[in-house]
DNA sequence: TATGAATGAGCTTTCATTCAT
DNA sequence: CATGAATGAAAGCTCATTCAT
């Protein structure tokens, strides 16, 4: 069937796609050319067009992508039963892990300008507006429940965001501390922000 | 005198770095081209290269006057008679009106690798160094003095530095908070990570 | 198979070389321009870097064919069991007649500093010493045979090559004497530099 | 007065020219920025223009100035009452000291197409002319007083001037033979394709 | 599908030239 | 007279994009 086939594309689509961020965050946009992201993946450069309209489409792509999983991790953590507290532990770890895994965490794919038409702008900004908000509604949450003190919600998870996407500019994986360690230091200290001693 | 045509000199060199820094950290080193650059200085491209022999050349001198005009307000602060929680707070607030109002923060020109010679790489990386060892300094200070809870120096100025940077990815000039009261929230909250109830 | 692809492109590499050789001796290196390069051939400026890194490369494997057709020419005549005063004769013959049909004598594309690596420097310059001594190894011989008279090998050889050499700031194509004719005369009056009457 | 004047300035430019000639022979004409010439003078590029309406001029004026010494030195050689053989042994020795000493030996310049007007270009190869014509002048004499054996005189000078013009190519001031030697050799040499034995 | 080859727009850089001071 | 400063045209080079095969 053709559903075979778009089967298969969309694998090698996901493929081309995660090689692709982790060059894009590290070189970004116009640091990376189409040569090499097909290089890492022993394609040529115009292969690449038969998967992705343009560099532009690839870069939206990516943006979907690594929404897509920001927000399937923390859903997953909203949707626990776990008290705000720990939901926002969970969060920022969460988080963390991925930035430092994937090597490719979205907010570092900073300001998506570059050549987006509005609508793919408006989508972008859309989910990252989600990915944020859910923050929010944990802290706004733990507010509710008085296990965080009263505090400016957007400010505060900004505070947190800003940290966290921060990580990637001197993370380094051969480094003394693993991911898992710094998660679970960022976690205790950024929530000293919002818990009463 | 030829030291006033120096001084002619240097002063022109001073106002296209400045205006070059913000169109540098508004889009990024590639994506910035030297014409845009002359552009908004009423210049043609080629009167810069009068002034700066390339283009990584006028990034590096970016990179320099940014830390000079960071390092000599952290120093202001750090030489001032205030307590640690006071000293902390200035930074931070210095650090965050500078970033604001020159819409350059040095941390922002991220991973300054370019194509800096190794001398250039470790100049502006020792500068880094410095200026995150006057935050250090408060911070263990204020550990020593009581003022603040034992942490992890290290990781603690990560978080804040961190947060602070972030700030320009969507501070708007003309939005609804100033950069004033902006720093004022992010200083509160942030000495929070430090300060017992 | 892919060394049909690789055939391919060095015929190309090649039709590039000799076409790119002519203008090079015809204007110099910096009087050259890509762009003329490229229209000569019918192509435009940007594919010729898809067949050579950049204008030093290009002119550095010109050096590398025109010495390799200059060297497979004398190599013909050392070999052959004529006597010296032929093989002489035949090599300055040779010579004449591949700087006039060729238009791209080697020696023409004088002093290869550019900006050679000094890798390639030594490249060039080991093929012009082989080229060289092969009209010494003559001369030498037609001396140890008796059918020269002793002479300064080396500062004979600077001679005969310099005349040659010379031949084609002056030589056009449509001018009353052909290359064949002046050949025959170079040949014999330089050779009475070396044969007794 | 103004004679004075006038004087001072061909003082100026006689030593700009002498500065100029050098470097044009040694870097070839695209090769050499007026940055380069006149840092040699410790003058600026702009102050060239006082005394050269432009690059081109200046070319033109180097090359008016190399034939005008060329051709005193040869026309010394033709007035004086020398047999052909001295004549033409002087002429050579002369042509090698002038290549030497200057490092801008006329030809060396060669091919003055570079944008030069029409009559510009005439001048320059009219002079060219002369000075050729007084070596055939020399071989010619020799031929008709019998001290030569009868040859292609145009082609014979060519021949020669070949030779001495390549000596720029591999002379080094520090070399193991000296111009003097060079120049004594050579014109035994080259001698000997005229003189019957 | 995949790719080798070509293209052209756009960028950095150089440099002859000009001109107010 | 001399020069600091600016200019703009042209060059080298890169790279996203296209397309025949």
């Amino acid at each position: 069937m053709s559903s075979f086939r778009a089967q298969k594309m969309a694998k090698k689509k996901q493929e081309i796609l995660r090689s692709a961020a982790a060059v894009l965050v590290e070189k970004g946009y116009q640091g990376t050319t189409m040569e090499e992201i097909a290089a890492k993946l022993l394609m040529t450069k115009g292969s690449m067009y038969y998967y992705f309209k343009n560099k532009d489409d690839l870069l939206y792509q990516c943006h979907l992508m690594i929404m897509e999983i920001c927000l399937d991790g923390i859903e997953k953590v909203i949707e626990s039963e776990l008290n705000p507290v720990e939901k926002l532990r969970n969060a920022i770890k969460e988080h963390i892990l991925l930035a430092t895994s994937e090597k490719s965490m979205f907010m570092a794919l900073s300001k998506p300008n570059h050549n987006f038409s509005e609508k793919q702008l408006q989508e972008v900004l859309e989910l990252r507006k989600n990915y944020s908000h859910y923050f929010d509604k944990i802290i706004q949450e733990g507010i509710e429940k008085r296990a965080f003190v009263p505090v400016d919600v957007k400010m505060v998870r900004l505070i947190v965001l800003g940290a966290l996407n921060w990580i990637q500019e001197w993370y380094d994986q051969n480094g003394p501390q693993s991911a898992e360690e710094i998660s679970e230091a960022y976690a205790a200290y950024l929530l000293k922000m919002l818990v009463k001693e």
